[in-house]
DNA sequence: CAGAACACCTGCCGGC
DNA sequence: TGCCGGCAGGTGTTCT
């Protein structure tokens, strides 16, 4: 579920069913997604209430009510679901968190690669990931001139410069080819070989891009449903699984291309090298 | 230090 | 039908 408005999707939905709920009690299946030692991590958790969830770029960080914080990373699979107690488990289930009101808040995972830390509150930063995340993609955090720097000083090709989280908070593989073709770019070009006028419509793409998805609840690709909400954004996908399909604006055939090991989306008439 | 390659997992799809 | 390679919305570590 995994850039940011699908794990803006996952905040507010924890927050409207579990927010106030108190932990009975813990059950790891899969200890490699939790990075603390996993009794500790149990028994400092028991006891604890949901005070809030909230989210920094793809991380979600639940707040305890201790000055506990943990932090949950979703990676390509992660999902929570809050079922009755002892219902709707799986075999991809690895974590349940058993609450106080016979309802559990569960983990599930596919591939398995989602992660969880619990630090003391305020201490985010100093997990992997957090320490040196970018800013927010929103209109008062994603500066024109923060942008005009980052991309002056790098020769590396725009797409995974989007998708690295520590130079902007949030992107992922679908959102970077839909905000490129938007910005009529070429994923290959060279961050410093933007125009000012490009690095404008980027930065517009991204923030306009990230708040529509967002109210559209996400999008959703291998028909999962967050809390009974299935997101409907990817009926708005441009680019993104329409290799073969006419570009929108101009006819012409979308290419699927491999870039930096990801696959890529692009229009070849529009966005040229 | 930047950047690339690889590691972590499972499921699904297409080709032979 | 069965096996095999390749691919998937991500990021942390290790090696140049």
């Amino acid at each position: 579920m995994p850039e940011l408005p699908e794990v803006e999707t996952v905040r507010r939905g924890l927050n409207r069913l579990v927010k106030g709920a108190t932990i009975a009690s813990i059950e790891v299946r899969w200890p490699k997604i939790i990075n603390n030692d996993v009794d500790s991590f149990k028994s400092r958790l028991i006891g604890q209430t949901i005070e809030r969830v909230d989210r920094r770029g793809k991380y979600l960080l639940f707040r305890f009510s201790d000055g506990l914080t943990m932090i949950s990373h979703l990676r390509m699979e992660g999902k929570y679901n809050v079922v009755p107690a002892n219902e709707g488990q799986d075999k991809h289930t690895h974590v349940i968190f058993h609450l106080t009101d016979d309802r559990d808040l569960l983990y599930n995972d596919t591939r398995k690669f989602g992660r969880m830390t619990l630090v003391p509150t305020g201490e985010e930063v100093t997990v992997a990931g957090l320490k040196t995340i970018g800013p927010e993609p929103t209109e008062n955090d994603l500066t024109v001139a923060y942008l005009t720097d980052i991309f002056s000083q790098s020769k590396k090709m725009i797409k995974p410069l989007l998708l690295d989280q520590s130079k902007i908070a949030g992107i992922g593989n679908i959102y970077a080819d839909e905000t490129l073709w938007m910005s009529k770019i070429h994923p290959m070009r060279p961050a410093n070989s933007l125009t000012d006028d490009e690095i404008v419509v980027l930065r517009q793409s991204i923030i306009d891009e990230m708040a529509r998805a967002i109210k559209g609840h996400g999008t959703t690709v291998h028909s999962f449903s967050t809390f009974g909400e299935t997101g409907k954004f990817q009926n708005q996908l441009h680019v993104y699984g329409h290799e073969g399909e006419p570009c929108e604006r101009c006819g012409s055939l979308i290419e699927k291309i491999k870039v930096a090991q990801r696959g890529t989306h692009f229009c070849p008439h529009e966005q040229q090298l």
